[in-house]
DNA sequence: AACCAGGTAATCG
DNA sequence: CGATTACCTGGT
């Protein structure tokens, strides 16, 4: 059993916890013990346990990783990965001074030093996510992923606990898409509401069926490990192939799954911030939004969006949006 | 009890 | 094409 504890030194500020609980689309919140955020993560296929800590308070500090693993994982694989999905490397500072050249973005910086980029593990997670996301609550499209990891993932054991992985694109495409469908299968015994063992039990609603037919084409028809070396408008092209998924849901799995920070993910939230702070408060349509968030902000349209939002949340101007 | 929630797909003029 | 509308579900 391999057992490690390393440090990590984030190129910047780094707020783990607001990071993890800023509610982005690429995964739900890690569980949160003793402490330390902890998950299971697949590190070159080897399942791996996780657990993160950083001093309370202590942007600017490392952070303490604890790895365990019956495999043997080099302490750069491990790095690396943790690194990719907080974006740790890239350069905070950089952005800040962005920022601070703009007047408009510059209040952003205050509310949320150290928020980074959440990304996904494994694209085809995010995918799924963003699609369950649509039209939906974050609390809610949280405990959906989480079922649908509880039933069709595999179950890891280690010493910190037990772990779910994400089902891979084949079994998800397999699963049972309602209770009438699973008894059907199961020999018609019973009652459909005895089964639970299906999608639609897991909360996601009509976006059942969008779900399983992305999970089959991810299996069949679209090679979505291609997508993160293709450029920005050919990748968003081909998300857009999958049912249930919008210029919204692309933007955010380009972004939250593939790390393309020039992706502006416009829901009814960053419009109206949008129109508030650049166009007068005059109506803007969500096309018209992403097109002048992605030329005004360029390579950090993606930040910028999750800086606004969360400032937008925490400063009070998404209430004063609220009412008209 | 209507209405809304971090959109999308289907339908209509 | 641009504009409307239905849609699962869990919460107020």
């Amino acid at each position: 059993m391999m057992q490690k504890t390393l440090r990590i030194h984030p190129n910047g500020p780094f707020d783990l916890k607001l990071t993890i609980q800023s509610g982005q689309t690429s995964q739900p919140p890690w569980k949160f013990v003793n402490g330390e955020f902890q998950e299971l993560l697949m590190i070159q296929g080897k399942p791996c346990f996780i657990g993160i800590h950083q001093k309370p308070d202590d942007l600017d500090g490392p952070l303490t990783l604890r790895a365990e693993s019956k495999y043997e994982i080099e302490d750069d694989e491990i790095r690396s990965k943790v690194c990719e999905i907080f974006d740790l490397e890239h350069d905070l500072m950089e952005l800040y001074s962005f920022l601070e050249s703009s007047e408009k973005l510059q209040p952003t910086i205050g509310f949320c030093r150290g928020l980074r980029l959440f990304k996904a593990q494994d694209p085809f997670e995010c995918i799924i996510s963003s699609i369950c996301s649509a039209n939906n609550s974050i609390a809610r499209w949280n405990k959906s992923i989480l079922q649908i990891k509880e039933k069709w993932g595999d179950e890891f054991d280690f010493a910190s606990g037990e772990f779910h992985s994400f089902p891979s694109p084949e079994t998800l495409m397999k699963v049972p898409e309602h209770d009438i469908e699973e008894m059907e299968l199961c020999g018609c015994i019973g009652e459909p509401s005895d089964y639970k063992e299906n999608l639609k039990s897991c909360g996601v609603g009509y976006r059942c069926s969008y779900m399983k037919e992305a999970a089959r084409m991810a299996h069949e028809e679209i090679d979505i490990t291609k997508l993160g070396d293709m450029d920005y408008d050919n990748a968003f092209n081909e998300v857009l192939k999958f049912p249930g998924v919008g210029p919204k849901v692309a933007d955010c799995i380009l972004f939250y799954g593939y790390g393309m920070g020039q992706a502006f993910p416009v829901d009814v939230w960053i419009g109206r911030i949008i129109s508030a702070l650049y166009f007068k408060r005059e109506e803007i349509k969500p096309p018209k939004a992403r097109t002048f968030g992605m030329e005004e902000f360029g390579e950090h349209a993606g930040y910028v969006q999750l800086y606004l939002f969360h400032y937008a949340r925490k400063s009070g101007l998404l209430e004063s949006l609220k009412k008209k």
